[in-house]
RNA sequence: GGGUAGGUUCCGGAGCGGUCAAACGGGGCAGACUGUAAAUCUGCUGGCUCACGCCUUCGCUGGUUCGAAUCCAGCCCUGCCCA
């Protein structure tokens, strides 16, 4: 493939790279490039927020280069500060270490494990000394770091800014130094990081790295990127019908961004847009887990929600022997929350929310006396609301 | 170190001795509508009973008072100005 051809292909949507014209003379130099894409393990989840980078990465891989992908198992316990407007919670060392072993497993849904590096930039951050850390320091000064958007929106709003934050840009510029960076792929809110790490590249005598920025995904509320801690997103791992029904739940308007930035395609305009959705979600199901599974997905959302055909759908199951007899309606729906769907809810919540709106239903019918005593049977189909049945066995 | 402004329920933010479980907005949840959605509308949003009422909560610890989120003291934490 020539030069032309492979910049064609790596630089289709991204938001922007600095430079283009370097890329291409990287590329011209004819040996495989270092491609540095980071992530830190703050959760145990890699979302399809996350896959945007990794999808582009893998590019770089099938034209024969070599990804680099450091796990910020350092980085991490610090908090990158990009896009925040608060502090990050630390993380303990065991939660980030227990995150790395999901996150490298998960990320290897989408990149080649044969021509993947995997690093711990704890392994270099870890043993520096005290002087080495001044000495970095030495190279960036106080004004470059206050120009980020972030940290001035936040001192202009008289809120804390911890030193230690402005120290993560560094971390992560120093980070591309030591895996030789040539390039170097992040959303487009680590446009700052990346070119600190082009800077402290060049004081160290290398070459800087291509910057490639992708678009951020946003998540599942369609206006704060798709972010664990914002609980709005689709995580890699997540069942297959857990994962066809969040992607269902998404505007039309962000179907049309999802298409963009995970398919990397339009939908077809004379489509009905559901029908888009159910494509769009069942290629993305196919994609983590598999094309039958998908298929399976697809078609027991239809019963479930389209037709509403509850009987027929494929449901959890409450097992009728290990149930208290004569519970209530709030009992027993306050019972099955909390052991099928683990969500506890108060006695309070169930009533008011559940019961008293007609939300519980046992076969069909509503069971809106919250002191009834319900007597189930097997096959009967209980609904405590729009997304949550089971059925007795 | 000095001065000053603050720390309120998931978030923002009112409250400034009783009528406060605490306005309002956001978020979330449930229902109606619909293409499961979005938009819109309705309701709920500390816990127990749900009827009265009771219990826990307004940075922490004590105190004043019949009674405190509201007053006082000490402590912890944060912003801003000064050094």
């Amino acid at each position: 493939m020539t030069t032309a051809e492979q910049l064609q292909l790596l630089t289709a949507g991204t938001t922007r790279v600095i430079s283009a014209g370097e890329l291409a003379d990287r590329l011209d130099a004819g040996r495989p490039l270092r491609v540095k894409l980071g992530v830190d393990p703050t959760a145990p989840d890699i979302h399809l927020g996350h896959t945007v980078a990794l999808e582009k990465l893998r590019q770089f891989q099938q034209l024969g280069h070599q990804a680099v992908l450091i796990i910020g198992d350092f980085t991490a316990t610090v908090g990158d500060p990009s896009g925040r407007s608060a502090t990050r919670p630390p993380l303990t060392r065991d939660e980030v270490l227990a995150n790395a072993e999901t996150y490298t497993t998960q990320a290897f849904k989408v990149l080649e494990r044969g021509r993947t590096e995997v690093v711990f930039n704890g392994d270099w951050f870890r043993r520096m000394s005290y002087e080495e850390v001044l000495r970095l320091n030495s190279q960036v000064t106080l004004q470059q770091m206050l120009q980020r958007e972030d940290f001035h929106t936040r001192i202009d709003a008289a809120q804390e800014v911890r030193l230690h934050e402005i120290q993560y840009p560094i971390m992560q510029g120093w980070d591309s130094v030591e895996v030789r960076a040539d390039v170097e792929i992040g959303g487009t809110d680590q446009l700052f990081n990346i070119l600190v790490g082009r800077d402290l590249q060049k004081a160290h005598g290398q070459p800087p790295q291509v910057a490639v920025l992708m678009p951020l995904l946003e998540g599942l509320d369609g206006v704060r990127k798709m972010s664990k801690s914002y609980g709005n997103y689709v995580a890699v791992s997540d069942p297959p019908a857990e994962m066809f029904g969040k992607l269902m739940s998404l505007s039309d308007e962000l179907m049309d961004r999802y298409y963009q930035l995970l398919l990397g395609a339009g939908r077809d305009p004379a489509g009905h847009p559901m029908e888009a959705k159910k494509d769009l979600a069942e290629r993305l199901t196919a994609r983590y887990h598999d094309p039958a599974a998908a298929a399976a997905a697809r078609a027991d959302w239809d019963t479930r929600f389209s037709r509403r055909d509850l009987a027929a759908a494929e449901l959890p199951e409450l097992a009728l022997t290990e149930l208290p007899a004569g519970l209530t309606v709030v009992a027993l729906a306050a019972h099955v929350f909390a052991t099928v769907f683990g969500l506890p809810k108060s006695n309070g919540e169930i009533r008011r929310q559940f019961v008293t709106a007609g939300a519980v239903q046992l076969n069909g019918a509503r069971l809106d006396d919250p002191n009834a005593t319900v007597t189930l049977r097997p096959g009967d189909v209980l609904r405590l609301s729009k997304k949550h049945a089971v059925r007795v066995r």
